[in-house]
DNA sequence: CCCTGATTCGC
DNA sequence: GCGAATCAGG
């Protein structure tokens, strides 16, 4: 790669576009593309005049000088809380849960880059830190994603993705265990 | 405290 | 054009 990842190639601005449209937020997608902090993700979004996102009621002329401020986020999925190591037990696996309700959950995302987070030990983790599980448990070697989680969840945005797929969903497992 | 996007402004 | 700092809010 001649590029460090920290220009906005064209691919990353598609995928930036695809985020940001799909309602993540600036530093999820920030996260997911790497190497660049959630303000350049905004600038960049700023800049596209793709700002304002799924909440573009024009009304009618007129003075519509309303709020130009507040901005409204994509409604944030309700957060079921997965088994947890309350002790010092080491997390197993991300267990998927089951299906809430019986909402149609589209939320079938396409795999996208993935980030490589500071793996941490046991012993570096610590609260909103993401606890995926990588490598064999039993092994000195184990680490955990150690990236920034979602607050109250123990996984970061990537892996929560993953974490929370729906079952009847979740038919092709992937590698998840990439040292 | 955690987070969100919006804006400014030096680079 | 870029994004850190800052702002304003939840």
């Amino acid at each position: 790669m001649i590029d460090a990842g920290a220009t906005w190639t064209d691919e990353r601005v598609e995928l930036l576009k695809k985020l940001w449209t799909d309602g993540l937020s600036a530093s999820q997608i920030a996260a997911e593309l790497g190497n660049v902090t959630r303000n350049a993700v905004i600038g960049k979004v700023h800049r596209l005049g793709l700002s304002g996102r799924a909440k573009d009621a024009k009304p009618n002329g007129s003075a519509a000088a309303a709020r130009p401020r507040k901005a409204t986020r994509a409604p944030s999925a309700p957060a079921p809380i997965p088994p947890q190591p309350h002790n010092n037990n080491v997390v197993i696996a991300p267990i998927s849960l089951q299906p809430v309700t019986q909402e149609p959950a589209v939320f079938v995302e396409e795999d996208m880059a993935v980030p490589v987070s500071e793996r941490v030990t046991i012993m570096d983790l610590r609260e909103s830190m993401c606890r995926w599980p990588m490598g064999d448990p039993t092994k000195p070697e184990f680490r955990f994603c150690g990236a920034r989680s979602i607050t109250g969840l123990p996984y970061c945005t990537h892996h929560a993705r993953i974490a929370y797929q729906p079952v009847a969903d979740r038919k092709r497992d992937r590698k998840l265990a990439r040292a």
